[in-house]
DNA sequence: CAGTGTTTTGCAAGCGCATGCAGAGTGGCG
DNA sequence: CGCCACTCTGCATGCGCTTGCAAAACACTG
């Protein structure tokens, strides 16, 4: 920078001005600093740069798990947004464990100037402390004293069992996972739909994980319930009871119908492509690094909601009960 | 740090060695310094730190699609590395456009201390100028010039052949996408293999990308080759293949065996479970971080190549041709 | 106990940039 | 032409930590 300065004739302070308050200096001066730093290839260290300000312009993110196409989406989400921001992103692939995501969110916090927290596994005392400690904003779940970007699931659930109900299915299985106070949301619209349009509700709800493997389970108890659909609470769960199935002969949608929670591209890379409840994955995301990025500007106000509406996308793996193999 | 210095009555300098190089401080004071800085909350400020040092302990990483459960493992196990190592980790999806990845890689290069390239999308002389500018690894992609870690696609595809012809089958088709210096080097051994069985090899190549929709649409060239077997080039074409073929009402492995190059959880998801050749994606990555930190460590050593070996994984998408149903 | 060789510790000078404050320029007006 | 109100620019200091160098402390000799 100081080579800058000199060769363009001016302080470094003047060099400084350019780059981070443009307008501050006159038009001429500031076209022959940029031509010098051009022609001396200089840019900004922007760690120097950080450590002047007290800002990184670092935003962290951590999920639960890379590898799953729901997080991975959003991480592409958050990731695309960031940069249209122009701040740099840190990432962090915490793992089912709670307690290890914590201690990763708090290192992570002092490198950054805020955290996106996506489905965190992390109980909501851990999240209001990393609240309390700076910036932090929630993708795909609902605190009350937290920033937070997430699907109207409720409202989803019902268009799902009013579909189902509309194409004549009577009893329906609803695959979720362990009773927490967080699926619990989910579980009541299902019911109350269910009693709305006079379906029967098969609850299967285990104290097993939403795995694929734990979906091929799941498939197995299907044929004796007396139900002729199933939802299935997330994705991956949706393709094991889609492959469960298959493994038994059954046909989707002929012999049973099958809706998913969560339409990333898998739910059109299996035949048939599954109808779903689409979650705005990258509208959420985008709205999570938003609101992660007013709260930095305004560490003191009142904690903001978005409720994004969820959509049911009809594909192939729904029709009438006991309709012809397609 | 000035803090904890005074309450422990040492200087500032020491606190700093305390926290950098804790065995050139007698145990005692260690203790004292450690001690207060807990009883402070301190902890050192990274940023400083590393303006200090000129290191950032923070590398980057380049994937061209983070939505790719291809590249989403290699993410993950990037990161499990990185953290392992102590190094932060900045992320970055480039999408296609090799320009644009190329500006990223650049900008991303000056905050961190090394880059690592998955599957870069770059030309040569793109990966030869960032290399010139500073530590960087591929994962998945070998060059010369540059670390790399990738895997021995070459034998593999032999087994892959060799699988097939033993199974049975006399044609195959094999699906891959444009035909570049970069994808030829694994053409080569295909045919190779196919001559040395006795096996057709109808090539499939197209100007296309390996996409699920385009494996759809080779799906649709399939039962017109006399051919029984598909070899696909990568996941989310063979899947396309897989729903192309059944939506025509084929069976796999009843009509026709498929085959797929990469082996993400998806190979499992879906029904039948694809037999595929087996890119270890995990220790690839790992290959690459270490690579990538000894890179670093010694900036001027020859360039280092880790070819790691493939493996065959049997699963139910391959059988004797003309086999019943399953 | 002086003398020598080793640790330990402190001092001071950075790392590269941001920014409050004050002085230098600039334009406008009477 | 003098004066005022602005707009630009430079100086100096600070962000929080690291590290070369030298002084201090300590451990061993003979």
């Amino acid at each position: 920078m100081a080579d800058v300065a000199r060769e363009a004739g001016v302080s470094a302070s003047t060099v400084s001005r350019v780059f981070s308050l443009p307008d501050t200096v006159r038009a001429d001066t500031r076209q022959r600093v940029l031509d010098v730093a051009r022609r001396l290839d200089f840019t900004p260290n922007r760690l120097a740069s950080s450590l002047a300000r007290g800002r990184t312009r670092t935003l962290g993110l951590l999920v639960p798990d890379v590898a799953n196409p729901y997080y991975a989406e959003i991480v592409k989400a958050v990731q695309h947004r960031a940069r249209a921001k122009d701040q740099a992103l840190f990432l962090a692939d915490t793992g089912d464990h709670p307690a290890d995501g914590f201690a990763l969110a708090q290192a992570m916090a002092r490198q950054t100037d805020g955290l996106l927290l996506a489905g965190p596994r992390m109980d909501d005392a851990m999240v209001r402390e990393l609240t309390q400690a700076g910036p932090v904003a929630l993708i795909g779940a609902r605190f009350a004293g937290t920033d937070s970007a997430y699907a109207e699931l409720g409202i989803g659930m019902r268009h799902v069992v009013r579909h189902l109900a509309a194409l004549g299915h009577r009893r329906i299985v609803y695959v979720n996972g362990t009773r927490t106070a967080r699926t619990a949301g989910h579980r009541q619209p299902v019911q109350e739909a269910c009693d709305e349009h006079g379906v029967e509700l098969v609850e299967q709800l285990g104290p097993f994980d939403l795995t694929f493997d734990n979906g091929v389970a799941a498939a197995d108890l299907v044929p004796t319930s007396g139900a002729t659909a199933v939802i299935a609470h997330n994705e991956m769960v949706a393709h094991g009871v889609a492959g469960g199935l298959a493994r038994q002969g059954r046909s989707v949608p002929g012999d049973f119908s099958l809706v998913t929670v969560d339409d990333t591209f898998m739910a059109r890379t299996i035949y048939p492509a599954l109808t779903a409840l689409h979650i705005p994955l990258d509208v959420m995301s985008t709205r999570g690094v938003d609101l992660l990025l007013q709260r930095i500007d305004d560490p003191d106000g009142e904690p903001r909601h978005a409720a994004l509406p969820t959509s049911l996308v009809v594909r192939a793996s729904t029709a009438r009960p006991g309709a012809a193999r397609p």
